[in-house]
DNA sequence: AATGAATGAGCCTTCATTCAT
DNA sequence: CATGAATGAAGGCTCATTCAT
């Protein structure tokens, strides 16, 4: 019935709530699957009828806490308005997540740092290419708007300032994470947008390289 | 004797050097002592004369990759030139780093990641702290100065932009180790240079929050 | 109802024939009830309502597989023919046999493991006791038969022939099942009538140890 | 020194044997790695140190059980001496081993069962491949000179003589790891060696097939 | 009788650390 | 100080069996 398949599925989103607080608590290798078990009020032999292996429950979880940020973006994009305004409104959506993010920050950089890994042997998950490569897309396409728009600097390189506007975004999110004290507050968020858009508006002449 | 010690040192940095090979491509929990031994060419029970713990020896690896960011940053901020010049130095610094951070970068994450869940804890170690608000304390010395001077804009909150160009650095380092390809090349740097600047220079005016 | 045992009766069936399918394929401990259960196309739980444990679903799948040549034996030995006409059509019976035994091979091997091991411990099956031994009289009485009637050697006790007679065909049936590409061949089936009956016949002067 | 490696050795071999017990007792999958430590009196971590898995530990100890059957064959085979009493040579060989087969039956029979499941998936270890078919050529080759020397009839098959043959000692093998109370008499030995030199020298107006 | 989720005992294997030599 | 065998705690995973529905 219904009643029985939402059991199931109550179950199982139990023991994914209990996994991501262990992997978060202790990081992948040190989360005991027994931990996880206990924690969901569930046997350890349950779990794994919910779940193939300990690495496939850390990828849901993990999948679950990104998922979200591209269906976000891809709105953001689709509006017609100028790309300033969804410029802000990309740094509006993440900073209304550098919460979300400083909860997960271990479990994210922990996975950057096996992504990282993974990469150089040639091997990174398809997930991840396709999740981050996403991103940068969507971004480059809002930057590309701007200098149609003539909103931003002719001569601008969309992939480029596509990576550097996310680089400098998950770069506050490091500092969010790694930092303590950090304040989450309007006004870091103001000079952040500031930032962002200067970098964008300034000519050649702004500044003098040495 | 002299050359007793200087050889018991050549052998320490030796398990050191294999240590972060072996750290490096298989991250700390995988990473085992035995491979770290055999690649020192050493006896496993050898490396524990040297190193009380894996832990310690993982702390000591990174700690060697980390340091010499500080030093250089004294110097390139004691120098009598403007705030905006040293802004730079401290960009081509970084960017020359690139490469090391790339190669150190999944240590380097695992570390942040591992940081990151001890802070919760309340047991951020005392290295880590004060390493970190070090370098923004040189960076914000450096915006302080610029908005003496005139060179940036007055009523910058010099910690506030010292995180922003951190973050943003941070961030930069993070595409690096992230993305696949991702070019590590003058027009990079220019552009990352370009934005950090004028983020520092531009007033209210230049743009408008929706 | 009639119908009703009916069904229960052929559900009994199929998942017998699930499980010799599946035993014979990875062997009793590799194989799994849930596996058995799939190929019976019927929920692991309704197994346990057909058979108390998986050991007893082994065990009637072996008594199954073995069941049969008795009751030929025995109408074999029930004839008014020679001796030595029986021991050829038991030859043949076991000959034809020879394939049924190559595919139930693993399971009957490890089933004799078993059974060594159990023995050991005194415990054999009074099933297995009671199964083997009877072949042996059976061919024992076929030998005694020759004796009296002159076609066999006398002097020969019939015990021990039995031994031999059945050693014999199970080591033949122990070739056929380990090596590859033994051909169950009518001069196969010659050669072992020949030997078994030149073996009966012989008289000591037909040969000399040294 | 070869103090200690004859230590290592020593140790190696009491593993081997405990492990023997233990597998002749229980069989591979009810066999623990904890009950062969315990009874090697060791710990079980040490276990490792010496045998890479328990799969390894079976084979070496499955090895070493088999080895020297085939080197005595060969032993036999080489000598300038008639094939019927090579042939009885052999025999009495293996009836000499036939003690040692027994206690090692379960063993036997188990790898039997798995290699007749292996064969059937075509991959058969070489070890196996290698052992048994060796042992086929060295009895064909008695066969052959018996057949060349007069010995045995002509038209004889050597290889399928060589598959009766060792069909028939592996028969014998198998009654008398199955069987109880099967005495390993001479008398056994004596009409072995009869049914075994009966068969090779009866011609065929001996005996008539119906 | 049928179902299939839940259970939990148990096993193989790994590896940091210790310690006798 | 060097060695490397010994240790033992711990963890992921399997699977026969049970039981509530």
């Amino acid at each position: 019935m219904a009643n029985n398949s939402e059991q199931l599925e109550k179950r199982k989103q139990s023991i994914l709530a209990a996994a991501q607080e262990v992997f978060e608590e202790h990081g992948y290798f040190s989360a005991t699957v027994d931990e996880v078990a206990a924690r969901a009020e569930i046997s350890k032999g349950s779990v794994y009828n919910y779940f193939p292996s300990k690495k496939d429950l850390f990828w849901e979880v993990f999948s679950n806490v990104t998922s979200g940020d591209e269906s976000t973006l891809e709105q953001i994009v689709a509006q017609k308005i100028p790309a300033p305004q969804k410029i802000e409104q990309v740094a509006d959506y993440w900073f209304g997540q550098l919460d979300l993010y400083k909860r997960v920050g271990g479990i994210t950089l922990e996975f950057w740092a096996n992504a990282a890994r993974q990469q150089r042997k040639g091997e990174i998950s398809e997930f991840f290419t396709t999740l981050y490569s996403q991103y940068s897309k969507l971004i480059g396409g809002i930057v590309a708007q701007g200098i149609d728009d003539g909103d931003f600097q002719k001569g601008t390189d969309p992939d480029i300032a596509a990576l550097l506007i996310m680089g400098f975004m998950r770069g506050i999110i490091l500092q969010v994470i790694l930092e303590i004290n950090v304040p989450i507050t309007e006004e870091l968020l103001v000079a952040f947008k500031k930032n962002l858009l200067a970098g964008l508006r300034a000519d050649e002449s702004n500044y003098g390289v040495s």
